[in-house]
DNA sequence: AGCGTCAACGTAAAGGTTTTCAGAGCCGGA
DNA sequence: TCCGGCTCTGAAAACCTTTACGTTGACGCT
């Protein structure tokens, strides 16, 4: 009685079985719920197991049960606010069904991201969320058809959150923010503060969440009456040192605008110090607003006016959609809706430089 | 030769030997290079498994190898960004050994730090990674005894990342920032720059990471000759709503002082905008350091004047110790370095304040 | 030629759990 | 009394890989 856990290494369900006076059979079945037990002996299992801090061994579960309860979540990086919130996201959905998370950085390498769909198919991952915007280009296309068709014959499921099914025939569900009308709603609102030099900072061609931007900055545009000569696109990429560099130069040139469209809230605030550098002030002399309403962005300088994407919400739908019919899921394509959060960074244009 | 991959489910160890003309054994000497396999046959069994797009089974090979590359790291809460850097650190760190890194977010909540554990050991984890501050309370002591206890006897390391080990003798290894010495050199800044009064707002009394900045600041001032008084400690905890909130309040009071320690950036965010709000200017009024150096704190207004702990770094540290040398690390307390980074946030006192 | 050594590789066990199959005991109905 | 059906339980197979052990044959040395 007195030799508990005595032999080192893991207590295993067959001390447990022996230690209740059953067979591992029943001990699996009392532990594990998935078979009904009379409750004496249900109770005498669970007891021994106490007594002897039993851990059930995941990999013998997951060996035998074939797969197991884990999701996988691919990003760009962890710092970004906006996928760590998906990531979150992702997190807890997976712990309210009791499933494991795990996330992978992939530093935008493509070759890192390939060796980690390759680990979760080696680790049995059940679903693979690969979150962020991309270049849409040929290696891309070929590499996430050699994903989807992959994973789908390891019997996982693969959810892309932001960036586009190259084929509507790969099995691969699609969850996403609508851009497009997020931007065109935010381009509405700098139109009816007065402004009609609107830029655009930000573009990345090829980066389908952005181009999807840029095409609702000009519909918004187009549907004020404006010509399409009106709207200007840098394309300067993201990143706060990009906007804060694109800005410069923007303020350098002789273009006349008065307000700018940020392509995310992080190369707004690189606009917001090229800006404050060069004297000028927000929102009297020029308007800024920008995209994601990242947690900072309340407190840049000004608040920023910006377009909140629920990007917790991206990731608990991710999980929530892709599992829940999975047959009705694979190649199916949800948008997220989204909308603006008005703070203190859009004015009228001033006076004097009103188009 | 047409019939590849015909059968459901995965492809297994056998199939490929079976190809490649060889038993499993060699397969898997092959395969996993743990053993010398002639050029030749390991040339066949690489083809074989290419062919049959072979994966391997990682629970089966953790079942047999007792255990698994895996780190896991937990957080409050993922969204934080010093919280983020950390885990990203980690994830590097494991990702560079081929290791896996899960991570799980508490939210602060004790209970589902203690699942987060039990699931660790059920999945074999090695290495467990537990960051951030906590109140060191007669509960906390006992549940990191016990995840001490129980982790060690699935043979897994426990890393504590800015939170005490509660006794010397359960095998754990801390890891973590030098918060005294980094306390003590800001204040030292705001003192040399010429301030007397200094308040340091989100103190959290318990919370040995502030406990050690609060020792650290009431240090710095005692080396400069103030007496114990001259320290003023507001315990308004951490958040951006509570350092608004504090500062709110401090502003309203009749208290003297010209500078303004803010337990992390976070609070000296918050009291940014209250100091704004009030219609008083950083640093022309009041000066402002803040405590970790955010991404973003070189974007407040004014740039944030911090203190840099490097968080990445701290979380790399922390698997790189762990795995370092086994034995001296359990019990061990390593300190991490920090350095000031100066910015636009601190300035002399104004003259009609000064003491 | 005889023998020892060693490389190459196969056989089989081990690792811990779940699940299938079947047996045992029991109850109720015919 | 007999039997169908039910509940409870145990033996054993299955999941897939690694590795300890053993066998075979080649090669070199005496």
């Amino acid at each position: 009685m007195g030799n508990d856990r005595v032999s080192k290494g893991r207590v295993t369900i067959r001390e447990v079985a022996e230690r209740a006076g059953v067979s591992t059979a029943t001990a699996s079945r009392a532990l594990s719920g998935n078979h009904p037990v009379p409750p004496a002996t249900r109770a005498r299992v669970l007891r021994a197991a106490r007594d002897l801090d039993y851990v059930a061994n995941a990999h013998a579960r997951a060996l035998v049960g074939g797969g197991r309860k884990m999701a996988a979540v691919v990003v760009r990086q962890v710092t970004s606010p906006f996928y760590a919130q998906v990531a979150e996201g992702v997190e807890a959905e997976a712990a309210d069904r009791g499933w494991l998370c795990v996330v992978g950085a992939t530093g935008g390498d493509a070759q890192r991201e390939m060796e980690f769909v390759q680990l979760m198919r080696e680790e049995g991952a059940r679903l693979v969320i690969l979150v962020g915007g991309v270049v849409e280009d040929d290696a891309y296309r070929e590499r996430v058809a050699h994903y989807a068709h992959a994973l789908d014959s390891s019997g996982a499921r693969l959810v892309l959150c932001g960036r586009p099914a190259p084929d509507p025939e790969i099995p691969a569900l699609v969850v996403e923010f609508d851009n497009e009308a997020g931007a065109r709603a935010i381009t509405a609102h700098l139109l009816s503060a007065g402004h009609r030099g609107i830029v655009f900072l930000g573009g990345l061609p090829g980066n389908t969440a952005l181009d999807a931007r840029v095409t609702g900055y000009r519909a918004a545009l187009a549907e004020h009456g404006l010509p399409p000569e009106a709207a200007h696109v840098v394309d300067c990429g993201l990143g706060r040192a990009a906007g804060h560099r694109a800005m410069t130069e923007l303020l350098k040139s002789t273009g006349e605008f008065t307000a700018v469209f940020a392509g995310d809230d992080m190369v707004a605030a690189g606009a917001l110090r090229a800006i404050a550098d060069s004297g000028l002030r927000v929102p009297g002399d020029i308007s800024v607003v920008g995209y994601n309403d990242i947690p900072l962005a309340e407190d840049f300088n000004p608040p920023l006016t910006t377009v909140r994407t629920p990007a917790e919400e991206l990731g608990r739908a991710a999980v929530r959609i892709a599992l829940r019919d999975p047959e009705h899921a694979a190649g199916a394509h949800h948008l997220l809706g989204t909308h603006i959060v008005v703070r203190d960074s859009v004015g009228a244009p001033p006076p004097g430089r009103a188009l």
